[in-house]
RNA sequence: UGGGGGGUCGUCCAAGGGUAGGACAGCGGUCUUUGGAACCGCGAAUCGGGGUUCGAAUCCCUGCCUCCCAGCCA
């Protein structure tokens, strides 16, 4: 939440010279902007329907877009709803967009506006179109317009409606305003062309009956706007210069284009399409994001695993980690799936600089060292982030009992570049002591449930006088001062890169990854760890990136782990094993 | 079989007739009190076939592959 008062990264800010590649669109707008084709102004707009809950691909939209704004001299970008479907649309998500996207970091001034606000335009424009003899009210049923499209290969036929008089158009279509008629009962269509090899040319709908309670408008309205009326109308209405959007409206440009030129408008906004978003092994659609809520396959939107600004928010996400992917996919208009790893990379790159280190044991096994003086409590100065010296340091007490991670502990070394406990081994516990394994002791299911050391004195502060090479460090936690957490590991949703690649009949919760979530409930952390805010962000060393969920408590704190560190030692075992 | 798009390293993005480049991933190394970070190095691509040209990822022809469109959704 307090990362939306932060500037935005200025880190690239010499990216922005000329020398740079620019993106497609960036490169049209310099153009536009040399030549003077929208008087020099360079306005953009982020349209989204407040239908579902805001994901990364949004994201990308929305640094596309107010991103052209900002670095043009003048430049803005509106944040508009587009709101004329009643039946989809709610507050919920009108709230929910605007905090992800101030939370993003992102500022729309006053400009915030809303389709629904433009009904009242929107109506004279279809009035004035019926005027031109450029729209009708038509009678059929959704079924026989279907029959009438035509397919993709066969053109369409004329409604038997099309040559009703302007007169008559007006009277019905008043009426359709007034009420008079049941939903469904008829529709305003453009007349274009019913044969036309574009299919959204064959006199697409404009208007349509819907008796559907508005989110903004109420009940004032029973006719509602089509997007492809609507869009091109709103754009205009707020002067947008260039309209950005993904590519499957690109066969709607000519609609676009032609409801402007049927109309006389504020002026034509330029409608330029990019490729969406794909994201692998997860799913960026509002529809099928939704199925997953309400289904209950995940916890909610924010759900930590969902791709939705929410949910990466709440996984330890930061918005400068969303906009340096975003600025590293780049825009362009080839279908694309992008990898995982850019987005886990993006975070762990500004979770280094900023994240304070903490010893956090997930799966503690206990260590006891004999030699230590029982009662004893030693308190280690440990450094809080060694990318960033100004995060100074803070106590850490040790004791004769500890925790280590299990996975800290072979019974047998492995191979040579193993360099963890074992028997004989001696290994460093971080910021503290050297200690060699002396015994271990296990329980009748034979699992090791005990580690037997002795620690050399000389080597408090973690380094001995005789400089004696020690390769492996584990962190540790003092077992009398350990702190009892809950860390929720997660991985990713879906178990297919594509999960809408389905068996016949199946369909993309078929490919949810039953293991996407792992609890951890018997983790012991270093006193310092208790009572942070929730979505504060720490490392956990040699461990990786985690954030407090709003579930902890002081008590019982909970982390969400956002992602690992990189892991080279399980690169190598992988490698050794096959 | 209609119309509209798109095909460049594993991935994402450049190069707009003149040495195919960057980022990420991968591999190798240096350093290290996080097997982290940082740093150094190495491999790796123009969908196919013709043509124009001194020279083609780029221009022309042709073929192939792929995405989108038949909502009273956006």
């Amino acid at each position: 939440m307090n990362e939306a008062q932060n500037p935005p990264e200025s880190d690239n800010s010499q990216e922005n010279s000329s020398t740079e590649s620019r993106d497609f669109i960036r490169e049209i707008v310099a153009a536009d902007l040399a030549s003077g084709k929208h008087g020099g102004r360079v306005q953009t707009r982020f349209p989204p329907e407040p239908n579902g809950y805001l994901h990364i691909g949004h994201a990308k939209s929305i640094c596309l877009n107010f991103g052209v704004a900002e670095e043009n001299e003048g430049g803005r970008c509106n944040l508009r709803f587009d709101d004329t479907n009643p039946a989809k649309e709610e507050q919920e998500f009108v709230e929910s967009i605007e905090e992800d996207l101030r939370w993003l970091g992102f500022d729309w001034g006053q400009r915030i506006f809303f389709a629904s606000d433009y009904f009242e335009q929107l109506y004279e424009y279809a009035l004035e179109l019926i005027r031109r003899g450029l729209a009708y009210v038509d009678s059929l049923g959704a079924e026989e317009i279907r029959e009438h499209r035509g397919t993709l290969t066969e053109p369409g036929k004329n409604s038997p409606y099309r040559e009703r008089s302007v007169e008559e158009n007006l009277d019905l279509f008043a009426r359709m305003r007034a009420g008079e008629f049941e939903d469904g009962a008829h529709v305003l269509r453009a007349k274009i062309d019913m044969s036309s090899p574009h299919i959204v040319m064959r006199d697409p709908t404009l208007y349509r009956i819907r008796r559907a309670h508005h989110h903004r408008t109420g009940d004032a309205w029973c006719i509602y706007p089509m997007y492809d009326f609507t869009h091109c109308l709103s754009d205009s209405i707020e002067e947008i210069t260039h309209s950005l959007c993904t590519l499957e409206f690109e066969n709607h440009r000519p609609l676009y284009d032609w409801v402007l030129d049927a109309l006389e408008t504020p002026c034509h906004p330029q409608q330029i399409e990019f490729a969406r978003l794909n994201l692998a092994f997860t799913l960026l659609s509002k529809r099928k994001l939704m199925r997953l809520v309400t289904d209950g396959l995940v916890d909610g939107w924010d759900d930590p695993r969902m791709p939705t600004i929410s949910g990466l928010r709440r996984r330890g996400y930061t918005p400068e980690a969303i906009r340096a992917f975003c600025d590293l996919i780049g825009v362009a208009k080839r279908d694309s799936l992008v990898e995982m790893t850019p987005l886990e990379n993006a975070v762990r790159e500004h979770l280094n600089r900023i994240a304070p280190r903490y010893m956090a044991v997930l799966r503690p096994l206990k260590v006891i060292i004999d030699n230590y003086p029982e009662g004893q409590v030693e308190e280690f100065e440990a450094i809080n982030n060694p990318e960033d010296p100004q995060a100074g340091t803070r106590k850490v007490p040790f004791s004769k009992e500890l925790f280590i991670e299990q996975d800290d502990f072979r019974e047998e070394a492995p191979n040579r570049k193993y360099f963890r406990l074992a028997p004989g081994r001696e290994i460093r516990l971080r910021y503290a002591y050297f200690i060699t394994c002396t015994s271990f002791v296990k329980n009748e299911m034979g699992e090791v449930i005990e580690v037997h050391c002795s620690y050399d004195p000389e080597s408090r502060g973690g380094s001995s006088p005789d400089g004696r090479r020690v390769r492996g460090t584990s962190h540790w936690v003092s077992a009398a001062h350990a702190v009892p957490a809950q860390v929720r590991l997660y991985d990713r949703l879906f178990t297919k890169p594509n999960p809408n690649e389905v068996e016949e009949g199946g369909d993309f919760t078929d490919n949810l990854n039953p293991a996407s979530l792992e609890l951890l409930t018997e983790c012991m952390v270093e006193p310092n760890l208790r009572g942070l805010e929730a979505e504060s962000r720490v490392q956990f060393e040699r461990q990786g990136y985690f954030c407090v969920d709003r579930d902890s408590s002081s008590e019982r704190p909970v982390f969400n782990r956002t992602v690992s560190l990189r892991d080279s030692w399980a690169k190598i075992e992988k490698a050794l094993m096959g």
